[in-house]
DNA sequence: AAATAATGAAAATAATTTTCACCAGGAGGT
DNA sequence: ACCTCCTGGTGAAAATTATTTTCATTATTT
């Protein structure tokens, strides 16, 4: 079952010029529509009740209240995000709060994030003899959670969170290389001289950031953007991490389904590596 | 605004019985009431539609109709996005769908996590003087992150990723200490070890776990369970673990929040640290 | 036993869907 | 070119269906 937006750009070639005004209504004030009766809605997109229950079914609903329905359950709740963190929410309520705004950045990050992009990044990624995952500070942990999952798919990953140590590997790198630098900021300079290393000896180099006008964009051959507003408390840009965690593991779930024989052996031998830290199979 | 489902929840108490019937049946079959007309819902939860009607009015809804939206809006819609990812699908589609399977395994920690638990958890954090984190494989990660959060507040934190390291660090923990140990099935012996460990020295001890009758929660004093199916290709149990990373981005959100003057400085310190590590502000 | 709260049946209202008549534009025949 | 006969799109109004309100009844509490 297709999305409710998705299925009205898709037929709107198909759609008479009333039936077009209410598509545009529709597009404009997604949320507005959701608690809009039906005749409010002919008045406002300029057409009867009739027509929109056609459109409607014409989207393969059951009536308007159908699409009404499936318009409600796609849209990033707008209007419930009231997500202002105070010193008198509870743990709880914090972590409600939370969860929302990773919910919202995801989605947003779905929205920005470059199909093309994405998969150039996965191609070049599976057909890399060295892959390192730069990450300083916040980005560390991603860069680790990266080169983990590489090297579970038996690619030679390596994560550097050391700056000392990230000039040196960098500068080792070729034209068979990946170099992956990620910043949320996208303007760390040690991240950036990584890659501008990587870059003299041709290696490939991936940023992951939240700003497409930022340094490290102009030093990377492929850009994959997030986007998180990191309003609130977020020091650390929680929502962001999570969204460059979420692509780390598209990528890595295309190439478990692509994998050759060779690397789903890889897998199947870590696998059984940790079954004895277990106390029983789950 | 409140979410839906939660405010059935807060007011189940202040329910009549015949409205609790109602709240039952949509708690149950919440994905199914979002497209169902009121008269049906009533003779399905046993009630009538009057009674239904001056149920939303209870929850602050306009009516049923304005219910059915709420609901429909934060039903991550199960049915619709049909989250197998095949190996058909694009790196973006997967990409998608993952971030779809993350929402929902947000939404349902949510809905198991014990705010109680996770207070006594964070005060237990805030009070003491040596913070250790285990995690393995998978787990590691979030264990450094975690860690990375704490001690940015100042506090005495460290994760411990490495087996032969975990039992001596476990051993040395006192009755100030606290030992958080996070094992998505709760059946890592090496984290188990560790727990037990500490506890010989009385420490505090905590559990991120996904399983409540896992080995793991009868050796921690404090539980935080997660929920996420991991149906798919996930070895890598990812939506459970943006659930723990989350679980930990509340508490520390929940400290920053009710940090002392010294707390307050040690974060200032550090974020002027790292200033110097950009190239411009942000 | 009176007051209060909760409930359901039925009436009233409101919303949705269906029916039907109309119109515009196109195809094919004269 | 002109006339039919279609076809598909449209809106007005009728029919249906859904929701809300009213009100009488039944529990429950004081």
């Amino acid at each position: 079952m297709e999305s409710t937006l998705h299925r009205i750009r898709a037929n709107y070639g198909k759609l008479g010029p009333s039936e077009k005004k209410i598509a545009d209504y529709i597009l404009k004030n997604e949320q507005q529509v959701t608690s809009l009766p039906i005749n409010e809605l002919a008045v406002l997109s300029g057409s009867t009740a009739a027509t929109i229950v056609r459109f409607s079914r014409r989207l393969g609903f059951k009536g308007f209240t159908d699409l009404r329905i499936g318009l409600a359950g796609e849209i990033i709740s707008t209007s419930s995000i009231n997500s202002k963190i105070t010193k008198n929410d509870s743990c709880f309520e914090i972590f409600n709060k939370r969860i929302n705004d990773i919910s919202v950045s995801l989605w947003n990050t779905e929205s920005v994030l470059d199909p093309k992009q994405l998969e150039l990044a996965t191609k070049s990624i599976m057909k890399a003899n060295r892959i390192v995952i730069f990450g300083l500070g916040n980005s560390a942990a991603i860069a680790q959670d990266a080169a983990h999952k590489f090297l579970r798919l038996g690619l030679n990953a390596q994560a550097c969170t050391d700056n000392h140590l990230q000039a040196i590997i960098a500068s080792h790198l070729d034209r068979n290389s990946v170099a992956i630098g990620i910043s949320h900021s996208g303007e760390s300079t040690d991240i950036i001289d990584a890659l501008q290393l990587s870059k003299i000896g041709n290696a490939t180099t991936v940023c992951i950031t939240n700003y497409a006008n930022s340094p490290i964009v102009s030093n990377s051959d492929i850009c994959l953007f997030t986007k998180s507003d990191e309003t609130s408390h977020s020091i650390l840009a929680m929502s962001s991490r999570i969204a460059q965690l979420a692509i780390f593991d598209a990528i890595y779930t295309y190439i478990v389904l692509h994998a050759d024989k060779a690397s789903i052996n890889a897998i199947y031998n870590t696998e059984t590596a940790l079954k004895s830290k277990k106390t029983a199979g789950r």
